[in-house]
DNA sequence: CTTGGAATGTCAACAAAGCTGACATATTAT
DNA sequence: ATAATATGTCAGCTTTGTTGACATTCCAAG
């Protein structure tokens, strides 16, 4: 569909398709591998001094910003298996930082909110993060920062753009 | 330097700035979270059928970009343990992928290059990714893409950002 | 009301890929 | 000579992912 070829035929056409190369295509596979890398920098310095990791902050994260998010959808989101999400949960449930109630319609279901406890933990982790990330807006301006949003949406899969999307809304 | 209640003062000062807000910064933290699983879901796809990982991926990514480099640049730019790194690499040298040949000036060193064999894998697990990332930049536009490049840029840690620069230059 | 399927939790075993610490070997630099 | 550098390797540990199997609870369809 894109490969090397083509676009190379594409952009004989014009320096208007130089954006398309192969150069500038590696290099931006090289700022996504770097710039995640400055992403988590932050809060896994802080991660390290406490016996919780990566996936942690993770969970935590999006039980904050989808309150009330069952198991199963935080399992779509975080796109992995309910085993090692329930590992991760089950020492969060265990130390008092998540809140797991049973569904009042459905009660299979688990809605997962964090306690004042884990939304402290979920402050002090997210806020170098966010700090990183205001500061490379504010480095940026507001017109590259519209841009990073556009071609990082192009990049997702499609079915976690809808979850992209849905999240922040009604009722998950 | 950049909390929450300083940007909400600034904020309140116009419209300009809400771009900085908590709200824009958190979706933009989730952007990178999803757009980054997009960015290897088409490697992984591939490497899951092979007994190589996405520390394979990574490493003979960074030698095709930088032929000859040595094993300690590698690890200064993939930012892991001589241990971790040296895992990949033997495996890599006993299947004939990569070619480690002592250094010409500094005997201690160690050059790294692809082998044919390795060069043809490198372009199979980097093909799929290269399109979702050209597909993507054509999706968004030059524009975009200069600011998607400015952002990610602004994220790095100063350290990688300077290696992330050097890739590609002279002599590495 | 029974039954099938969905949502969840849990056990066990395993794999990938990171880590630390210790030690060996060449080679270069002082 | 000695110190420092670059690399390789062994052993053991951690986090976080995976499968597979199985139990429980409950909704919904018949």
């Amino acid at each position: 569909m894109s490969d090397g070829n083509v676009v190379m035929e594409e952009a004989r056409t014009g320096d208007s398709l130089h954006y398309l190369s192969d150069e500038q295509v590696q290099q931006g596979i090289e700022a996504m591998f770097f710039a995640y890398r400055g992403f988590t920098h932050d809060p896994d310095r802080i991660l390290a001094t406490m016996a919780y990791g990566r996936a942690h902050h993770r969970a935590i994260h999006f039980i904050a910003r989808s309150p009330s998010t069952t198991v199963n959808n935080l399992l779509g989101i975080l796109g992995v298996t309910k085993q090692s999400l329930n590992r991760v949960l089950r020492t969060l449930v265990q130390d008092g930082l998540v809140e797991s109630r049973v569904g009042e319609n459905d009660k299979r279901e688990r809605h997962l909110r964090l306690t004042d406890a884990g939304a402290r933990l979920e402050r002090q982790l997210s806020d170098a993060q966010r700090a990183r990330v205001r500061d490379a807006y504010r480095n940026a301006g507001p017109d590259a920062v519209s841009g990073f949003r556009t071609v990082l949406e192009a990049m997702m899969e499609p079915d976690l753009r809808r979850k992209y999307h849905a999240i922040g809304e009604q009722d998950p």
